[in-house]
DNA sequence: TTATTTGCAAACGGTTTGCCGATTA
DNA sequence: TAATCGGCAAACCGTTTGCAAATAA
């Protein structure tokens, strides 16, 4: 993580203001200061940005991650929650825990490079993509 | 496809109406009738159930599927439309037109091992996994 | 100053649900 | 018959938006 979100609106030319600062600090502290699977979605944004400043609103977190998304800062996920969870903007994978909802980040060369071979056999030049596991933890011994 | 939906309800223990049967009929036909990338969403399917019997209400569609899927027999997908979708569950992955919004399905045995291998390698059985690609068709003269 | 942003509350759109009469096994 | 299902309309919930006041450049 080389240049903070901060940064990145300066070079995007994304205007910066006091709630989206502090919009951008608690997203960037969320994997720091709650480890490393820490993928809070909009609504618990809302709640820790509200313990900085109660005055902003739920519709300005909104609009700040959703602008955030469209000027390539951040990425969107929905995972099987119903709710929107963004993180900045990294090009890695979620493997998640069925039963305790966890996420463990991964990235893994050869499944990048094997995506690309595949959207080219059909024609396509990769843009994006998602990729899912979903799994049950194997027991050793107890759990 | 060996096995219809309606077989697959009776093994499972699902009971069958006269709505069901029609709900499985349209999704097991959604295919066929439409080709290889027909993904309807839920108001879709309602659409076309409500051409074979006008008076099943959307409420009941919702409640199809959904009990479909609780019993293994459709999965749903959400690719970026806010929209679920529904289909057969079948083990394929699709890479999606960000253009024109086109699915294509595809099976790959060799991602399919490399993230069991991923999922063991971080003491996790793998139990479903979504890959979605996005991309734009490369051009070949014009488009 | 001028364009943009924010807070509020109301609207939105997809999905779920309570009620109760109808249908299934 | 006993249990489940389906239709209707209202509720739900995450997200978006119109408006007027506040703020950035």
């Amino acid at each position: 993580m080389s240049e903070t979100i901060e940064q990145k609106c300066l070079s995007k030319g994304v205007k910066l203001t006091d709630q989206r600062r502090i919009i951008a600090k608690v997203i960037s502290e969320s994997k720091k200061a709650y480890g490393e699977s820490d993928h809070p979605d909009v609504d618990e944004l809302y709640n820790r940005v509200s313990k900085i400043d109660p005055k902003i609103s739920i519709a300005t977190v909104y609009r700040t991650v959703k602008l955030f998304e469209e000027a390539g800062i951040l990425t969107k996920h929905d995972f099987k929650s119903g709710k929107a969870r963004y993180e900045i903007n990294d090009d890695h994978n979620h493997l998640i825990d069925i039963k305790t909802g966890d996420i463990i980040e991964f990235v893994d060369e050869d499944i990048e490079e094997l995506q690309k071979k595949i959207a080219s056999k059909y024609g396509y030049k990769l843009v994006d993509h998602k990729l899912e596991l979903y799994g049950i933890k194997i027991d050793k011994k107890n759990e």
